[in-house]
This record gives structure tokens, sequence and C-alpha cells, in this order.
DNA sequence: AGCACGCCGACT
DNA sequence: GTCGGCGTGCTC
């Protein structure tokens, strides 16, 4: 039996490995295995299991599986396939297409051992048939034998140098010496706690014949009384939280049979403990009912169906979610709910648990390893119902899928942005399908995409059109900055007469204001008053952003950043200009215009780690009158009391050099008005722009999305950009331009080779580029992309496939641009 | 990726 | 001679 193993190396194609006699009975995909790999060991995941090779030339190089690594599979073969799927669909290798899906704990690298046996008591020649021992195999042998415990290899190696595996690797046939494969340190595992029971006294024994210790007496009471409490047991970390170093006297207990203890695997929590009530449990709406009726005939045949969920703000999505998920688990069922960024969006995870109790796993960058493995294992044992996480919870290993939701589907950080770039919204979709299950795409403004499939009739239109409790949507007004008098420049600078007076009303009723400025820092150029010089990125083609409060100058793109200069580099003047306004500068402004107010800034530099949900909790508990910030105020946060909204230049997002920036303008600000009046008072929100005439200003204005979208889609119908057309882009990074042009240049060439053999391609297959990358130079690297669009999927990736080939890059060693990184991006969103 | 091997110039 | 820097090949 032969079994195909990812390992994580740039291949495209799994591995073939023989599956000794002894694994053959145990032995399943989706296991994780050692493998030998070169002269090192490897783990792997088993894709896929066969009885006959595949490609007979390989034979002689095949090895066998060294060793299961985890009785337990981490996914089973739909899960594999599910893999495949999405390393064919990208072009992506697939060890790194596993890697990305596996937790990190499994990212175990198996370490090549040497350790030597003692000497046989007969004293038999110990060296037959052992090449001739150099200096250096002398030396290990030496350090070996001084060595009781086994030695990596890699330390052997580094005894002498010049010493290589190869070399070493002779010594196994030294009749002594052993070889073991073994991890390197200690690696996440599983925790475990000590329960403690009263034991039965015999018979005719009372405590008082004991003679215990008062510690003892305490600890036995304290026991006793949980236990009579309906408790099981009691575990070792809560009697030390009651009685300090209980170890000896507990060890005691139990010597004398007074208590017997077990020792329990327990699960590190991974939730937010703030206390939530959860919302009441009222009727569901008419839109929402018609919604559930829809997702409901799916769930009652059990059969795949996709759906866009399209309800505006304040529609009430996470109820229907609620409740369409427990029709799955009253059928036996489960689900799995993908968030975009669910370590901003703690309330969320807080209110399903409030509703789910302990059947929920969540998933996400922000827990620790530790964490991760556990929650791993809740899945794959099937003690879980739920599974909440970001992007790559996706891969989860849950069983009996019947419902996969996908909130703020049109979010873009679904879209993973290396490695392999899979949108974990359209492989929602395909793992749906695999599972044969329901998978909603929610959003208040769904992407074109979605839209457009759910309008073709790929995927069912739902929609709920009104704010629960019939709450009004909030009026819009966009101001036009154009008109405003250019007076010095001051606290009101940024902000137009209409928003001041709408902030001081609302401040005045006590009521709360959130601004928008998608631009942190204080200031995001920085200039010289006389000579004009730029302050730039050494290793980026951009300005670098002056922060205030460390007093220096940053670039968002590569974090390279200086003291701020006394004086300009190049003419010495030190009159040094700071251009335009982030929010560091715009918290500065509101300071002084409204001395009486508790302000806050919600960006990145303020909001790492723990403080982000310190600063949400204080101003959902009005502690804070105005919050300044970035896209993570636009995130679907729930304020009640919010009156006020504005967005201090929609321009930023509307000017960006890519073809969604229309589509990301009119999410943005249908996002951020959405947070206005959300509880009984009605919202306003003012717009801000230079550019108010905008469709994407003017649907917002209106909350029509059939308005925007319609005319957006007219004009990506006539460019041919998604949904009417497909793209993948191949980006070109390499310190050295001339390198990286030339790559692209070759790469274009085998386009055009393909072209002349293929004339229907070449007439459906638009070639853009190779071209300079909108940002030419980044982390000081050069950038130039080929970007391949078409109106038929199939065409631009055969075009794709077909230039790849043509220039060996799936055949890494043949590949001639070792210092030129190559990115193939399927269905790229993120155009930069 | 990460490693081994082989070729070449520079050095005690 | 031989050390080590870099270019090239290969992984079941």
């Amino acid at each position: 039996m032969y079994a195909q193993v990812a390992v994580d190396i740039p291949l495209f194609t799994a591995l073939t490995y023989k599956v000794p006699a002894i694994l053959a009975d145990s032995l399943e995909v989706g296991h994780l295995v050692q493998v030998p790999f070169r002269n090192r060991a490897k783990t792997g995941l088993v894709m896929r299991l066969s009885d006959t090779l595949e490609d007979p030339s390989i034979a002689s190089k095949i090895r066998p599986i060294e060793d299961i690594v985890d009785s337990e599979a981490l996914m089973n073969a739909r899960g594999t396939e599910f893999l495949q799927f999405i390393a064919d669909y990208y072009l992506a290798p697939i060890g790194q297409v596993a890697r990305l899906a596996l937790p990190s704990f499994v990212r175990l690298e198996g370490l090549k051992h040497y350790r030597l046996a003692d000497a046989p008591a007969d004293g038999a020649p110990e060296t037959d048939g052992l090449p001739e021992l150099d200096d250096d195999l002398r030396a290990v042998l030496e350090h070996l034998a001084k060595s009781k415990e086994s030695v990596a290899c890699k330390d052997l190696k580094a005894l002498r140098k010049g010493l290589t595996y190869t070399h070493m690797s002779t010594l196994e046939a030294h009749p002594r010496v052993e070889v073991t494969y073994e991890e390197d340190d200690a690696k996440v595992k599983a925790k475990t706690d000590k329960f403690y029971r009263i034991a039965p006294l015999p018979d005719g024994e009372s405590l008082d014949d004991q003679r215990l210790g008062s510690k003892q007496l305490r600890i036995l009471d304290f026991i006793a009384e949980l236990l009579e409490s309906g408790r099981e047991n009691v575990s070792l970390t809560e009697i030390r939280e009651a009685i300090s170093a209980p170890h000896s006297s507990l060890n005691a207990l139990e010597e004398r049979g007074l208590l017997t203890m077990t020792e329990e695997e327990v699960y590190r929590d991974p939730f937010d403990r703030e206390p939530v009530q959860p919302p009441e449990d009222h009727a569901p709406t008419a839109s929402q009912k018609k919604v559930l009726d829809a997702i409901g005939r799916a769930q009652a045949e059990d059969r795949f169906e996709g759906f866009v969920l399209h309800g505006v703000t304040g529609s009430g999505k996470t109820e229907v979610y609620m409740r369409a998920i427990r029709a799955e688990i009253a059928a036996g069922r489960r689900a799995m709910v993908l968030l975009p960024e669910i370590a901003l969006t703690p309330q969320f995870v807080a209110v399903f648990r409030a509703h789910f109790g302990e059947q929920i796993a969540v998933l996400h960058s922000a827990l620790t390893p530790a964490q991760k493995f556990d929650q791993w294992r809740r899945i794959k044992r099937n003690e879980v119902n739920i599974v909440i996480g970001a992007r790559s919870a996706l891969f989860a290993p849950l069983e009996k899928i019947g419902i996969i939701i996908v909130d703020e589907e049109h979010d873009t950080s679904f879209k993973q942005g290396e490695g392999a770039r899979y949108n974990a919204r359209d492989m929602a979709l395909v793992r749906g399908k695999l599972e044969n299950a329901r998978v909603v795409l929610g959003s208040a403004t769904p992407s074109l995409e979605s839209y457009h499939n759910a309008k073709s009739g790929r995927l069912t239109y739902l929609a709920m059109p009104d704010r629960v409790a019939d709450r009004p949507m909030p009026t819009v007004e966009i101001v036009d900055l154009r008109d405003k008098d250019e007076g010095p420049p001051g606290p009101s600078d940024v902000l137009s007469d209409e928003l001041l007076k709408a902030m001081e009303r609302t401040l005045k009723d006590e009521m709360q204001v959130i601004l928008f400025l998608n631009r942190r820092g204080f200031s995001p150029c920085v200039t010289c008053q006389s000579c004009g010089h730029i302050f730039k990125c050494i290793n980026c083609d951009v300005s670098m952003t002056y922060h205030r409060h460390q007093e220096s100058l940053r670039c968002h793109h590569c974090d390279y950043s200086i003291r701020m200069p006394e004086s300009c580099p190049e003419c010495s003047d030190p009159k040094i200009n700071r251009q335009g306004t982030g929010t560091e500068r715009l918290h500065g402004h509101l300071v002084e215009l409204f001395p009486r107010a508790q302000i806050a800034r919600l960006d990145r530099d303020t909001s790492g780690g723990k403080k982000l949900g310190r600063i949400i909790r204080a101003f959902r508990r009005a502690e804070i009158d105005i919050l300044v910030g970035t896209q993570m105020v636009t995130k679907g946060h729930d304020f009640p009391g919010v009156v006020t909204v504005g967005v201090v230049m929609a321009d930023l997002s509307l000017n960006f050099p890519d073809f969604r920036a229309a589509e990301r303008t009119f999410q943005l600000l249908t996002q951020v008005a959405g947070r206005a009046g959300r509880s009984h008072d009605p919202g306003h929100v003012y717009i801000q722009s230079f550019n108010p005439g905008h469709y994407s200003l003017l649907a917002a204005r209106e909350h029509d999305y059939a308005r925007f979208s319609e005319r957006e889609l007219q004009l990506r119908r006539e460019l041919a950009y998604p949904p009417f057309g497909y793209l993948i882009a191949i980006k070109f990074e390499a310190a050295n331009e001339g390198r990286c042009i030339q790559a692209a240049r070759d790469y274009s060439t085998a386009a055009r080779r393909v072209f002349k053999e293929d004339k229907a391609l070449a007439e459906s297959v638009f070639m853009l580029g190779p071209a300079m990358a909108p940002l030419s130079r980044l982390k000081g690297k050069s950038r130039w992309q080929i970007l391949l669009k078409s109106r038929s999927r199939q065409a631009v990736r055969k075009l794709a496939i077909g230039m790849l080939n043509g220039v060996a890059h799936f055949e890494p060693n043949k590949s001639n641009y070792r210092d030129v990184r190559i990115i193939v991006d399927v269905d790229p969103v993120h155009m930069l």
C-alpha cells in the first residue's frame, strides 16, 4: 500500500511513501505521519491511500513511512479532498495549503537522533563492515559514548564543521548506533488536572481514628462540602484556590486511602469571561421568518444550498444565524460561523455563548497555541456543536456540518494575503457543497460577486430590508468639502460646520459620536517648507507618517521608523510641514474643541490586544462621548448610544487605485453609518468629501444598495471585471529590479507562446502587463505584476497554467528565479 | 525551503 | 594544497 503525503515544502504534489506492514491496519487518511525526507525526518499529512503506484518511474525512490505521529487523525478523507481542491484551484503547493489548514501546533519538525547503545558483554568486534572512521565520525562516536541520552543529528553536526548528514549516516551501519526521530523540544501538550473524591471509610473506622492534621481536615471538609452540592469530584486547582499549598496533605490523605485521585485532561479557557445577558428572545420579524423558512426548506431536505443574506445594519442577522443553527443542532448536525476578524468582535462570541453555552469552540489567531490545541481537540472529538472563528476556522475538523455561516461576507479579510491565497468565503461554498450543508453569506453590503451570483440563480437571495423594532435608518448628509472656507489651520480644520454642530447637539443630549477617519497617526505626509523634500520610507515608495506621541516618522507598510528630524536632511531648514490629518491629530483637535467631552481613539496604535475590548466596553457603557477611529470603528459593534456618525474624509478609499474602490467606499460608508441609531434615537450621518457627487456616496446616502450595485455592475460588465470577469494576478518581487522585470518578461513571453498555440485563448484572455505594481517598491523589494483577465474562468485558468508550465513554475528546481518571489494570486482582492 | 554538492578564486 | 562563497539540483 502507498500513501500520498503532503509535506511542508514548496512542491506542488504530495510525495509517495510506502506503508509498512505494521502500520497498514492503523494508518488512515488525515493522519499526521513522520516520514524520512532526504536525511531528516519531516511531519506530513496523509492525503490519500492507494494500492498501486500511480507513477512507476519513482518506484526506486520510495521510502517507508516512519511512524504515525498522533493516533487521532486530524481530519477525514473529505477534509483532505477539500485541501486538494484548494491547492488545485489556487495553484498552490499542497504542503502550503496543509500548513495553513492545520493549527500551528502540528508544525512539529521531527528531528533525527542518534544514540549509542551499551557495549555488548561478549565484546564482539564492533566495527565489522563499517567504513573506516575518520576523525569527524570518531568525534561523533565519542560524543555519543559520553551521552547516555540520544543526541539530535543537528547537534552532532555542530561538533565539527564540514560534517554532513550523509557523512554521519554511514554510522547507521554501526551495530550499536540506534536511530530515532524525536521532537525537538516540548510542544503543546494536553493539560491535565487532578480530581479528588472522598473514599468510603473501611467498616468500623471513623475519621477520628485517623489523627489528621488540621490542614488535612480542612481539605476534607472543603471537598465534602462541594461533593454534597452534587459535584462528582473536586479539582486540585479549586483546592489550591481555597487552601494554600495543599499538596503534601493531599498526598497523605490519598496514601491513607481517604481520598481517591484521577488525573484527567482539561481544556484551557479561550473565552473572554465578560458576563453578557442573553438578548431577550423575541419572536422573529416577518422578514426574519421568511428568511428562516427559506433556509429551513433546505435544512428539511439536508441538501446543499448557498444563500446570500442581505440584511441592512440592525435588521437582526445574528438572530437569524442563531435560529438557523438551533434548527441544525436539533436535527443532530453542527454549525460553523466565520467572522472577518473575530479578535475584534468578542461581543459576537459573547452573545453566542450566552445562547449556546459550552457547545461552542472558538478558533482565531489571538488564542495561545495551547488554547488552539484544546479547541481543536474538542472539535475533533465531537464535543462541540458550533465552531466560531476567523478565516482559518473553515478547516476545523467539524463533522456532520449542517450550516456554514459567513458573516460580513463582503469583508476582504476572508482572503488570505499570503501563501496559499484562498478566499474563505468562496471556499465555504465549496466545503458546504462537499458536506451537503447550507451556506449563508450574510452582509448589509454584499460583495458584488455574491450579489451577482444570487441574482443569476447560483445562490438564493434573501433580504431583510428593515431594521428590527421599526427603527428608522439613519439620515445621511453629504458635506461638500470644496465649499469649506479656507480658514487658518486650526482645530476645526477638517470638520465642517454641519458636522461640528451635529456633534455639539449630540453631546448636549448626552448621546455619543463616532468619527471615522481611515488614517492613523498624526499626519500622513511630512515635507520641508523651503525645499519641498518629502520624507519617504527607505524601503517603500510611500511617504512616512508622523506620530506625535512617539515623536517619530513611521512607514505604515514596513514599520520602518525614525525619530522625527529637527530639520530637513536636504537643506537643513528647520521649518517642516506636517500635512494632512490622521486620527491622532484629529483626536487632538477634538480635545480642544470639546474640552468637557470624554474622547477616545480606536486604531492600531491605541488598541493593541486587551485595550481594544476595554475601549469598546467603555464606549458601550457611555463612559466615552466621542470615539475617533479607523476601520475598527466600522466593524459590527452595537453601540446603542450613538446618534451621530461622521465620515471625516470619504475620498481616502474612493481614490484607491483599484477597480473595487467604489465598492469598498460604499461598503465602508454603509457599515459605519449603520453604527448610528441602533437604539431609540434616530441616527444622523455626515459624510465629508471632495467628490460629493460620486455615485457610491449618493447611494450610501439613500441606503440604496440596488442603485449602487446596478451602476457598479454595469461598469464591471463593460470592463470584464469581476463578477463578469475572472482575474489571476502573477506578482513578482525581488530586491534587484532587473531580475524582477526579467522574470515578469519571461512569464509574459510564455503567455504569448500559449496564445500562439491557442488562438481561441488569445481571443478570450487579456494579459495586462508586465507592469510596475501600484506600490512599486515595498519593504525593500521591487514589484511588478501581470494581470490575466477573462470573461471565462476556464480560459484564464488555462492560460495561467499554460504559462506557468512554460516557465517550469511547478518544478522549482528548474526555475531560474531563485531570488525572485513569484506569487500566483487567483481571484485577487487586494490589487496593491 | 533547506540542504548537499561542485566549482571557482583567495589564502596560510 | 584547502577554505569557503556561490550557483545548481532535488526532495517520494
